[in-house]
DNA sequence: TAGATTGTTAATCGATTAACAATC
DNA sequence: TAGATTGTTAATCGATTAACAATC
């Protein structure tokens, strides 16, 4: 059971990577409902895939399962885990404090993720120095100093398009890992060595439009 | 230049679906910086795609460009507009007037995707009644005899994921056409003919805390 | 007309599914 | 051992890219 996540030299590809976190979330609720073991054939009912997508895509990243028994949930969940990088505990700082900035303060997400959140930062006089629970709206001029002292690994920007760019260029300088990124801009710092994730929330919402209107056609 | 946009009787794989959305705010930066015309070359550029894979996206709907000339941004803006149901003028309320409710109500996304917000609702009695601009929230009790009488199509669904479940249940008996879903419930109502579109925001999350990783062990 | 660029067919590539031997 | 189910190879399917004739 001491199985090893395979060194992927190989890249993994988008597919595959875009559909871990699926897995991560229905094993989670078995976990949740006590299932101790299920197989590729049960678990791709409940998430209507194919059980040897299902196979291929665990193999990715090493022999998981047990011949003639299946998965041990558990285990399974604790090794995507791992490939999710949930246990790497990083930690992450909001930069916006708006509404959006505050929903996500308030949701379970990061935590469920293994992420935690450090500090607020916004440029609102009306804001900077309040407390939302445990975290503190910094001054937006601070980032880099915080930054560097606290051990930061993520920023995630809920501030207005006019800031982005420039924000995101300070953060990808102070060599940031990740930026998750909720504005509408599109960023790029390959270079850096900063790893961008783009939300495009609008583009969901065209696609339950075109999806409604492509229904009504029938 | 009148051209028709495809009947598309065929089914448009879900690869093409996903990336129209960002042709449609490429098309309209574009736009908005004047631009006339654009070569599936030029655009493919900015775009990084493959210029092959731009003239075969949009060649699913219809001739739009003119050999030896390329696209009339304008034209081609509208055009996809169509597809995506811009233009049909789509209502929508906003159900659960948290952080995230208010989050979208304050930006513009709808308006720039033609899809106009009608009400908010919420159980809350610190916050029924109250008016966020324009936009009046109701007791959630009221849904149905609301989304009767105000021609509504969409429900956007921001409430606790509580409530998620038996909420969307009441909007698909309503008939309402689309559920866009914020809560991490997975729904299903193909056989009413509602059309649910599911934002699993903490995916992308999972996503970026995968590629830092995978960007570190390099 | 010559040059440019589309629309579309054909070739390639990659992802998904099926099949089955390995093995618990 | 027999039954079950994985891990993995092979077959299929679909999506992307390349190529080029059509045409503005």
């Amino acid at each position: 059971m001491e199985e090893k996540i395979k060194n992927t030299n190989y890249r993994i590809s988008s597919a595959v990577i875009k559909r871990l976190p699926r897995y991560f979330r229905y094993l989670r609720e078995l976990l949740e409902a006590g299932t101790m073991r299920i197989s590729s054939g049960e678990l791709s009912k409940m998430m209507n895939v194919t059980a040897s997508q299902i196979r291929q895509d665990l193999n990715c990243f090493g022999g998981f399962g047990q011949q003639g028994y299946g998965y041990n949930v558990k285990y399974l969940y604790t090794k995507i885990s791992e490939i999710l990088g949930v246990d790497k505990e990083y930690r992450a700082v909001i930069v916006g404090a708006g509404h959006l900035g505050m929903a996500l303060v308030g949701s379970p997400m990061f935590a469920k993720r293994g992420v935690t959140l450090a500090a607020l930062f916004d440029n609102s006089p009306d804001l900077v120095g309040k407390d939302y629970g445990a975290l503190h709206i910094y001054d937006a001029a601070e980032l880099e100093n915080y930054i560097k002292n606290n051990n930061i690994d993520i920023a995630v920007l809920t501030l207005p398009r006019a800031y982005a760019k420039e924000t995101a260029q300070r953060l990808a300088n102070l060599g940031i890992k990740g930026i998750w990124n909720f504005t509408n801009v599109e960023l790029q710092f390959e270079d850096l060595g900063t790893v961008v994730q783009n939300v495009h929330i609008g583009d969901s919402l065209m696609q339950l439009t075109y999806r409604i209107g492509s229904a009504e056609e029938k």
